[in-house]
RNA sequence: GUGGUUGUAGUUCAGUCGGUUAGAACGUCGGAUUGUGGUUCCGAAGGUCGUGGGUUCGAAUCCCAUCAUCCACCCCA
């Protein structure tokens, strides 16, 4: 036998049967965004590369894919960028594209280059595959799907508002049970300020991120080997022990940060937000979490993240503010916010918890068995007639074995079987087969085709 | 990038102490049944035991390397 064929490492196939699925998923999405009126864009796979870098921080440069220049592109490399073997410097003269890592960044791009076409406030959704060179694990891959709904060009908090909602609104349609954490940057940097480590607000952040996984000892410990003073780490415990409800928990942060501006203005979005969302009767609960941090650093403002509470997977769909994402691209000053859904996340959710739906209106309605030459244009007509009334159905393409012709139909899950041999054609007639109940009905076409319409 | 796990038929897995011809179930295909499926019965096809090297009279089995895989960490959806 030939060599077993296989795909990349962290790349799946989808057959038909979890198309369906993954498809109800988008547009169950897709409905909601529509709903708050979000438009669609795309973007190509590749972008420059010059696009890419730095956005991510240096974490991310490394898990960027990276596409290899075209044509003779050894001989141009220089004798000496070869010989020192470093990457740095070697991949910018062999590479200058590489895939998407996510939608954010070449939304930004696009804006920018748009920017006198566009009419701001921009709302849009985009739902495209992203790649990274992470090195895949459980519920973790290199290529997955990002469904994303932006507005920029607004500093409004109606937008988080309704960003809110329309988390709210995807999961309670899609049935799972969610939190929606809240934080916000303008927090975090007012606790790096309070507690005298302006510098070291990521690292400062990224430990407090994992409070809830390694607990409050373990990141003592991380903060004072990233270099944090004993003094800040004894300042940051009162704020890591805050407890209460999430306005409660404003309520004393605004004490605790009251000298730092850039804090107080962060508590100030908190309280609007939560007392917006406080009189719209959401699903979803929704809490601030002040360990939240979010690892991309361009948020400046709210950040968002989900979790299920019936399954454990890390979150599910996040995202933030982003004061100057389109600076680096030449456009200061607009402010945007958006989330992310994880697509793929969701769907083992929906698989494992059983929730997806048993009915669909993509599979195959009604088979028309094959008899032979004679029959199958007997049945043409018929077939393109229910076509034109938007009934999914299609003819058995061989003369082959009734079995085999019924097999075929149980295996698509195909609920109606028409059978028009020699005696229904005599008749002029239809013979209906109902796959479920194994009931058989002798209908003309114009029945046939009323039937078959419900 | 770091640590570990597992690689045997299309799939899930057995395979004893290293022993001669590597098994099962499911799936696939054919037949029982030339116009009636899901259940049943019979039969068949399907293998470089991940790859390369080593030890041995003899390796799926032991050793080394390599590739792949899954899991955890870093990071992240």
């Amino acid at each position: 036998m030939a060599q077993k064929p296989s795909i990349p490492k962290g790349t799946r196939d989808f057959s038909p049967s979890e198309m369906v699925k993954r498809n109800y998923i988008f547009d169950l999405i897709k409905d909601v965004f529509r709903l708050y009126g979000f438009q669609p864009i795309e973007t190509p796979a590749m972008e420059n590369l010059s696009t890419l870098m730095g956005k991510y921080g240096e974490e991310g440069d490394k898990l960027l894919f990276k596409i290899l220049n075209s044509g003779d592109f050894i001989s141009k490399v220089s004798d000496e960028a070869l010989a020192e073997k470093n990457p740095n410097k070697l991949t910018p003269q062999i590479s200058e594209k590489g895939l998407r890592y996510d939608l954010t960044v070449p939304f930004a791009r696009f804006v920018v280059q748009y920017q006198n076409e566009i009419t701001f406030p921009f709302k849009r959704y985009q739902i495209q595959p992203v790649w990274r060179a992470d090195r895949p694990q459980k519920g973790r891959y290199r290529e997955f799907y990002q469904c994303d709904v932006d507005v920029i060009g607004s500093n409004s908090l109606l937008n988080e508002v309704e960003l809110v909602q329309i988390i709210d609104d995807v999961f309670s349609r899609l049935k799972i049970n969610t939190v929606v954490k809240i934080n916000n940057r303008k927090i975090l940097a007012g606790i790096a300020e309070i507690v005298g480590e302006n510098e070291r607000i990521t690292d400062i952040t990224v430990a407090i991120d994992k409070l809830e996984k390694i607990g409050l000892e373990k990141v003592n410990a991380e903060l004072a080997e990233k270099g944090v003073s004993d003094l800040a780490i004894e300042r940051l415990q009162p704020i890591l022990a805050l407890e209460g409800s999430s306005v409660e928990k404003a309520a004393q942060l605004e004490k605790i940060l009251e000298k730092s501006e850039t804090g107080l203005k962060g508590v100030g979005e908190i309280e609007k937000l939560f007392s917006y969302l406080g009189q719209l009767g959401l699903n979803t609960d929704i809490e601030l979490d002040l360990t939240l941090a979010r690892g991309l650093n361009y948020y400046t403002g709210a950040i968002f993240e989900v979790k299920a509470k019936d399954f454990e997977i890390g979150s599910i769909c996040g995202g933030g503010r982003y004061d100057d994402l389109t600076g680096i691209f030449g456009l200061p000053n607009v402010s945007g916010v958006g989330v992310s859904f994880g697509a793929e996340r969701i769907y083992d959710i929906l698989a494992q918890l059983n929730l997806f739906p048993q009915k669909t209106a993509d599979t195959t309605k009604v088979l028309f068995a094959n008899f032979g030459e004679k029959e199958e244009a007997y049945c043409l007509p018929v077939l393109a007639e229910l076509r034109k009334n938007g009934i999914n159905s299609e003819i058995f393409p061989d003369k082959a074995k009734m079995q085999k012709q019924m097999t075929y139909a149980n295996k698509k899950e195909i609920p109606f079987v028409v059978l028009a041999g020699e005696s229904e054609i005599q008749a002029n007639s239809f013979t209906l087969k109902n796959m479920e109940t194994g009931e058989q009905k002798s209908l003309s076409a114009g029945e046939l085709i009323k039937i078959l319409s419900f």
